[in-house]
DNA sequence: ATCAATTCTCGTAGGGTATACGAGAATTGA
DNA sequence: TCAATTCTCGTATACCCTACGAGAATTGAT
């Protein structure tokens, strides 16, 4: 299941936070020095969750990492749901999306590296699974990424509106089968558990309460051996199947990239 | 984000109850009369999900609107984790898949069929969405999809493999879809802000921060209207285009259906 | 040197979650 | 009548976020 973000009360206050690396902002001189600052926060959230887990990533938990109270964390970030929103950005702008002179040549080229900076980065965090995509951080690291696919797309002979169509539709489907990978991953790493012993776990299924008669095609697949495993396993497998399916079918319907 | 659903420990028990209405049940006549059963306790959790939001379904919450105490309820269900898996088969379930005899004729109008039916059982029961997809409860419900999504592609000219593997990509495709839409609605419910508000609460953003340098392609999708609103909204638009360019893409590679 | 203004620090308190434990109540068959 | 069995549920523990407000540190002005 997915975490969800409230609705934050002051959005141009998160906008601040999310860019806060954008102009050099002015030095202020009155008060107490601030012992910490915000890079340190999320960073330590990020790798909080990365190594115990998102709910490591408690106010409790970075504040005790870094030696103050909880309280004193509100001094930096205004809530939790911030703080959470400010490390997926910070993960999201990991991504090394070259600019226009470094890309490779062909646009599904483009579209793999793409999907493989995204994977890699659900692999380092895989807490980001257990982040709700909608409304995402509307920071430098998510513009980054709708800039690059906007840009391969770009390239298809396509409408201005096909083209955000496509790479939203590419977006998608990329994030979501990373997410859904890391999220696999994450639970073998949490439960101890693979996948296959989890099905062994219920081989009582097939022995108790599977009906034959009530799944002629599931029971015709698995007979013509269509549930033996292969190679790789059936949902890298699917990933990888489904968006070449995906891509062959953007490519028809749009015609011979232009570049 | 999602909700993780830990190990459970009996995976024997946890079938046991999944398919409690597969054979009736021994009586037994010794010792005091549940005042309950296994279905009240599955059905109030889901329906207080479906009206207050996954939350609301917590053991104090059910069991307050059951009127026993808590504890009770562990009498009937062994975890929250176990009664979270009851729910979401059980509703797995209430999709109306017609069996061999009563399909519509051609498989992509199969596969709209099982979109449909998925895609409203999501908006019905938004909570879904929150529910990590990962090890799925398998009972009757999970067990009925399947069946039906292999028996679609059965039809296709493609190797036992290949329709496994073609019927996960179906499945993991719509269900994410429907699962992101259907969050996508539960926020804005929750909120009570359109999505078209919170872009506007962030106008800011073009306002202040963002720089056309350094984002030519989306600049110029821009300027060419490619954001414009469309007849329908984006999401909607992006889901039907993917599923479309990806059953166009299996289609082409299999080849024609067989019959 | 003093003091007001400003800013950061963080303890306490309150309201939420799941569930282990064990005592007590209800029911049946002997 | 009583032992065996099963269901009921109060209490206690251990987490979570964050509003509030008192106190500490630092600066610039006087």
């Amino acid at each position: 299941m997915t975490v969800r973000r409230s609705a934050e009360g002051r959005p141009d206050r998160a906008l601040a936070l999310l860019w806060r690396n954008h102009r050099p902002l002015a030095v202020k001189a009155k008060g107490r020095r601030p012992s910490l600052d915000v890079d340190e926060v999320v960073a330590t959230g990020i790798r909080l969750a990365d190594s115990d887990g998102l709910t490591a990533a408690s106010m409790g938990g970075v504040a005790k990492e870094l030696g103050v109270g909880t309280m004193t964390l509100y001094t930096y970030v205004p809530s939790k749901d911030e703080l959470l929103e400010l490390m997926v950005d910070q993960v999201l702008g990991e991504r090394e999306l070259p600019g226009p002179d470094q890309r490779p040549a062909g646009w599904r080229a483009q579209v793999a590296l793409y999907a493989d900076e995204t994977r890699a980065m659900f692999r380092r965090h895989p807490w980001l699974s257990q982040v709700s995509p909608i409304r995402p951080p509307v920071g430098p690291g998510m513009l980054a990424g709708r800039e690059y696919l906007l840009a391969v797309m770009s390239t298809l002979a396509l409408s201005p509106r096909d083209i955000n169509i496509a790479a939203v539709t590419v977006t998608s489907y990329v994030d979501s089968a990373a997410s859904l990978a890391a999220e696999s991953a994450l639970i073998e790493r949490t439960t101890g558990q693979s996948h296959d012993a989890w099905w062994t776990d219920r081989s009582e299924l097939w022995e108790t309460y599977f009906d034959v008669e009530r799944h002629p095609a599931m029971t015709a697949v698995w007979n013509a051996g269509g549930f033996d495993a292969g190679p790789v396993d059936v949902a890298a497998e699917s990933y990888q199947y489904g968006l070449e399916r995906l891509l062959d079918g953007i490519e028809a319907k749009a015609g011979p990239a232009m570049t």
